[in-house]
DNA sequence: ATGGCTCCATACTGGAGA
């Protein structure tokens, strides 16, 4: 099974990259972040033409999740992170898919730090931490796709002397990546490649998809049950290259039968 | 260090992104 996800920075105005990335190569499964549409404004109606059913979780102007899948469509488990009944942004949607679990998630930003989008970011995370431990005690196969809004490493970032004080960089945030994963979740991409300089997000100033000025901060993370069935993974990154890209690259796994 | 670009809302400009 072939898991993709893809920040696509607004849902009707990217649609005919989404739709040729999806005819291109055909992920089983894709989560989707940013969808910047309310819930009645999806095009449900072009993504089933692709051959995808989906869910999704929309919001007016901002944030918005889905789940898409050409294996049957996804049976969603929730569309809200546990934690807070105050919490209004959609960024979180979870279903099963052919008995694996999916969590497409869009965490916060968080910047300017320190502040309230700060702490609403640490916040979300701790939700987060909470839930996935929740998934890990199920002892089943889970994929916890998405924007991370998470450098986690100098390796991830071009400059990172430039993203120190940044709300994706800073000491809390990784610090909070780094109590995650050693919850036992595998980052999949970092896993395969230990070493090499792999980006998700090339911003649109100053040509930095050229450059390859880029930050790695689209993450899979793997449940122990998943990672042991992970077999290949990549960043489709010529689709940062493509007219009117979103400013976020594909990334994908697979996953044995 | 700064400013650069692109989306959405419903407008001739501003918020948010990272």
């Amino acid at each position: 099974m072939k898991i993709a996800t893809y920040n696509v920075n607004g849902v009707n105005g990217r649609l005919p990259v989404l739709l040729r990335w999806l005819n291109e190569t055909k992920p089983d499964v894709a989560c989707l972040q940013e969808l910047k549409a309310p819930q009645e404004k999806f095009p449900e109606a072009a993504i089933n033409d692709a051959g995808y059913q989906a869910i999704w979780h929309g919001q007016k102007s901002w944030n918005g999740v889905a789940i898409l899948s050409r294996i049957g469509k996804p049976a969603e488990i929730r569309q809200v992170l546990p934690g807070d009944t105050e919490d209004e942004q959609s960024r979180y949607i979870e279903a099963n898919i052919q008995g694996i679990t999916v969590g497409c998630l869009y965490l916060p930003n968080g910047n300017p730090a320190p502040g309230p989008k700060f702490d609403y970011k640490l916040g979300w995370f701790a939700r987060l931490a909470t839930h996935a431990q929740t998934l890990l005690n199920q002892q089943v196969p889970v994929v916890l796709a998405g924007d991370y809004n998470v450098i986690p490493t100098d390796i991830d970032a071009y400059k990172p002397e430039r993203w120190v004080d940044d709300a994706l960089f800073r000491p809390e945030t990784r610090q909070a990546f780094a109590n995650l994963t050693a919850q036992g979740w595998t980052d999949a991409i970092r896993t395969l490649y230990p070493t090499e300089t792999i980006y998700t997000f090339w911003d649109y100033f100053r040509n930095a998809y050229e450059r390859n000025a880029g930050l790695r901060i689209d993450h899979f993370l793997l449940s122990p049950q998943a990672a042991k069935l992970l077999v290949s993974a990549n960043v489709d990154r010529n689709v940062r290259g493509w007219e009117k890209s979103s400013d976020h690259g594909p990334v994908w796994i697979e996953l044995k039968d």
